[in-house]
DNA sequence: ATTAATATTTAGACTAGACTAAAAATTTAT
DNA sequence: ATAAATTTTTAGTCTAGTCTAAATATTAAT
């Protein structure tokens, strides 16, 4: 697959997540091409697989496209978390570099890297990352150990009940509702610093493993 | 810079590090393309200001190609040592996705790899990692700190030459010549697991930052 | 110093992926 | 239901980077 290719199928994904019909023109503005270069190369995804095609009534993924859609998908997104996370990029910074990462062949840099990140669940801006298979989990509800520096983030529930847990909540005044932004994470022991009500608060690995948060 | 540009000029430079004269058939040759492509080639890199040709006479890199050329050779040898140190890749895994990560365009992403990485001065092979001015230092000589992991090296000298410091490698059976294979390196304290003398013994960041290697 | 062998360049052709302009189909508006 | 507006497709052109085949230079061998 050529990396055109690659960018029609990750558009018509992006355009169509629900895997409704994308027409031409949409594609076409979409990638800031003219609908004629989209018509040529529809014809040719065609041809390959790719996507259902019938002139003049749009087109969209096939279980194949789609499947090679997800994984450059699943690739851009992970390359961003580890411009975040790893390498200091803010989350503005990143999404022209992860448009270049997201084309590199090899299955087994893509899986070492979503293990060497902890198998983020989202990207910096919170969007889901899909599994290899092109499962999309957008759970919303994740656990705040797996939440991307940088990430806003609503307190939406509890994984540990106990009372010990929740007293520890309570002293530090965060309850369902509550805003949490993530500043910084220690590789050493996983503790996190987070910004809540306007106060930078640092968290253990404990805590952060049994607060659920909502992406916002 | 296009993606084929670039491929010569790295080419051209693995000819003759030294900036002597490369001859089109063996650029061709090197390239796996045939000699006409690359005349069509070396013409449009002498328009553009990167090679030095003259008809029949060969081709030499002028001081912007050369930069060029050592910026991807930069890239790709910093990528090599994030595949083996990072994400767990044999030395003989990494050639091929490096091939493809030279070409990522973003020197913030370059630079803050090196940093990443701690400023490695060579790749899993042993070959030295240019800076971001196109200086290559091949050292041979180099801090055992610095080394990558699965790395062969052998001793060739002290940095700190106190009695201490020398009862020390004594104790461990270390002099001049021994051979050292780099096993693993720990993020936390930097200490280095190696091999010495077929037996595994952890090194700590003091003793592997003043012992002096050569890799081989 | 000629000739033979080899290396290099030129000329012309092909493909991918873009474009423009015009033709055809579809959709919208009266 | 027909005309007008819009969308989509077709046909033909362009560039980058490759190729083959033929022409020209250079180098090596007698």
């Amino acid at each position: 697959m050529t990396r055109s290719e690659e960018n029609y199928l990750k558009s018509i994904f992006h355009l169509a997540e629900d895997n409704t019909s994308v027409s031409t023109n949409a594609l076409a503005k979409k990638m800031k091409i003219k609908a004629s270069s989209s018509t040529d190369m529809i014809k040719k995804l065609s041809e390959k697989g790719h996507v259902y095609y019938k002139k003049y009534k749009g087109v969209k993924l096939t279980k194949k496209g789609r499947l090679a859609a997800t994984s450059i998908v699943r690739k851009h997104r992970l390359w961003e978390v580890f411009l975040v996370d790893k390498l200091g990029f803010s989350w503005d910074e990143v999404h022209e570099v992860a448009e270049q990462l997201e084309h590199i062949k090899s299955s087994k840099l893509t899986d070492e890297l979503d293990s060497f990140l902890n198998y983020p669940k989202a990207d910096p801006h919170g969007d889901p990352i899909p599994d290899s298979d092109g499962n999309i989990i957008d759970s919303k509800k994740q656990v705040l150990a797996n939440v991307s520096i940088h990430a806003n983030c609503i307190c939406i529930g509890v994984n540990d009940s106990s009372k010990f847990f929740l007293k520890y909540l309570d002293k530090f005044k965060i309850k369902l509702g509550t805003k949490i932004t993530v500043l910084s994470r220690e590789f050493y022991d996983s503790s996190m610093t987070v910004l809540i009500n306007n106060k930078k608060t640092s968290i253990s690995k404990e805590v952060s493993n049994n607060l659920y948060v909502e992406i916002i």
